[in-house]
DNA sequence: GAAGTACTACTCGGATAAGAAATGTCCGAGTGCCGTTGG
DNA sequence: CCAACGGCACTCGGACATTTCTTATCCGAGTAGTACTTC
């Protein structure tokens, strides 16, 4: 059980798009703000894209842009899209194997625990869909005053 | 993010252990109610046995059995047991790195993304926490019902 | 001077390696049981 | 017949392969800007 490290990536690199304000931004200046490997951060974006929370541009002046106000993404978008957004919990139904199992038509419900992780599951999405990047960002603002501008300065020199 | 296998095998098992009500059953008769690989789920029951949800014993007439009656074990700790129980979400600071960035003195809270991603670990956990193994077991005999007494009796043949 | 054109530098996108972690396997240390042997 | 002893089969426990997934890297396709040539 753990998350993939492109996650911080992804959400630290969406909350500079959005304080940036521009046009597009590449992958490789993305990179450079937090000193990550570009073509792997890149790999991430391109997930971010797929899910439409991004879109991409080619060529001199291009890069990626927010596809969205940031008040309308949530977290839970953006960790979907990194990790693949299924369930962690795959239930490999060994319930229905050895001697009191049977022909998967005798087992109608879900596994009993199927059921509970599932809920968990539930719970976890809800907590990270509860919070937009607006938000998130004007709670790093409030934690590090002028944090905004100074990316913006920093992308747009 | 994905769940390890071992957890439905562990979760499982102690539900096996709880119905069977015997003295101790060895790794591979547990294994072989659901055919698996004896070898390896000796390996997740070891992990239990380090929580202290289960005790081993050795030799002929050994094997595991539940250290505490089932109402007193929740699926939380068995999870725990075996995927390490940690924050699945690991923050690599990576918001001090770069231009904006400074010594980590300077850093006084946690980043916002690991306060949502926290926030959310612990709602996930705190659904695991809310159901010990005697309410799964109730609910899985609801399920069908007479399963505890046919897994008793195979077990006890 | 202006329009057309070839060139160059830059970007994403996906195909391709390297490393880490989960999954699966094997054998040794220890322990209780059982048959055997001697009294 | 009873007790002590030696061997044996069974169990866990940790060390050792194998497969899968994450992490990282590289190169090609496409694009916009730019300089150059030509009229």
């Amino acid at each position: 059980m753990r998350m993939s490290e492109g996650v911080e990536w992804a959400i630290h690199s969406c909350l500079n798009l959005a304080w940036a304000n521009r046009e597009a931004i590449p992958a490789a200046r993305l990179a450079a703000y937090h000193e990550l490997p570009a073509a792997y951060l890149n790999k991430q974006l391109q997930a971010l894209c797929q899910r439409g929370i991004l879109s991409s541009i080619s060529g001199p002046r291009g890069g990626f842009r927010l596809e969205r106000p940031p008040g309308a993404i949530t977290v839970m978008e953006v960790v979907a899209a990194v990790e693949g957004g299924d369930d962690p919990f795959t239930c490999q139904e060994i319930r229905q194997r050895g001697p009191n199992g049977g022909p998967p038509e005798s087992f109608t419900g879900d596994c009993v625990v199927k059921q509970i992780t599932t809920k968990a599951d539930l719970a976890w999405r809800r907590e990270l869909a509860a919070h937009t990047l607006a938000e998130v960002m004007a709670s790093a603002e409030r934690q590090a005053p002028g944090l905004g501008e100074r990316v913006r300065d920093w992308f747009n020199r």
